[in-house]
DNA sequence: TATTGTTATACTCTATAACTATA
DNA sequence: TATAGTTATAGAGTATAACAATA
């Protein structure tokens, strides 16, 4: 949404009426901020050709070890079909590389390789970057804060 | 994305890794609290058969008078090709007319019928509701501070 | 019988271009 | 020539079910 937010082009569905009660909603302002800071990371990605979603599958894969695609589909909210399209797109570009696990060979597990490492990294630092640059708008006192408030609305189960 | 947040399907790219430095950046606490929200909001709206969009459309033209779909694909960054769709839909269900406008016979302007009108204010009170609940966990004084805090995200200009 | 992954399909959204009718 | 709207189409993302291999 959000009208007054560059990321205007594909984004999501919402959006506000400047001048109505709608634009009162928590819902709108917190999703506008969150398509800004989307928009941001789809900025800082693009020069890697990763969307957000890959480089976070990057970034899981190298943080664990060797996941399998189960775990990985339970980290995205993704079910496992959606998976294996979206980790052979990484493979076939050599970003990964999906072995069969010998323990239980049903499971693939997932290696990131020296190639889609490299590429991560960079990301990664583009990324910091980028959040350093909007998050530099708000103090350390400021950021904790955020965090706490934004925390008093989810799911409390 | 979300790893702890209960809008698990139907819901976006992103994801986090619970141990990873991944959940520490600003981007992924800010879209879980948005996908939290919009979560709630679409909740709210499914006994209406509305969705975001469709709920905003109403809002918007309930609150301007009889404004133009191109008013209308201005407030919700939508190209006209997606306006006609939305628009049609909803007039199909009786909820607006389309019109073409006297002063100038290439534009349609488009108006809320009585069911319209009801349908969204039914829908309102169930969105308000909804909020308020949500809005339970946040004082008024956090509310301030949160829309401020995220208002310093947005870009400047 | 349940689980992991795979394939196929349909449906919604989104993006784009070509077209019309008016201006 | 430009503008408001319309239609058609292609693509991405998502959701679902059926299936194979393994446990």
């Amino acid at each position: 949404m959000g009208f007054s937010s560059k990321p205007a082009a594909t984004t999501q569905p919402l959006a506000a009426a400047q001048t109505s009660p709608l634009g009162e909603h928590l819902y709108f302002y917190v999703s506008q901020a969150a398509r800004a800071l989307e928009y941001h990371w789809r900025l800082a990605l693009e020069p890697y050709d990763l969307n957000v979603r890959q480089y976070v599958t990057l970034a899981f894969i190298a943080a664990e070890h060797t996941p399998t695609q189960l775990d990985l589909g339970q980290v995205l909210h993704l079910d496992p079909s959606q998976i294996v399209k979206l980790t052979k797109r990484l493979a076939e570009r050599g970003l990964l590389t999906r072995e069969t696990l010998a323990t239980d060979r049903r499971a693939k597990y997932l290696v990131v390789t020296p190639a889609g490492l490299a590429l991560y990294q960079q990301a990664q630092q583009a990324i910091d970057r980028s959040e350093e640059a909007l998050a530099a708008a708000l103090s350390r006192r400021d950021r904790i804060a955020l965090r706490s408030l934004l925390g008093k609305l989810l799911p409390v189960s």
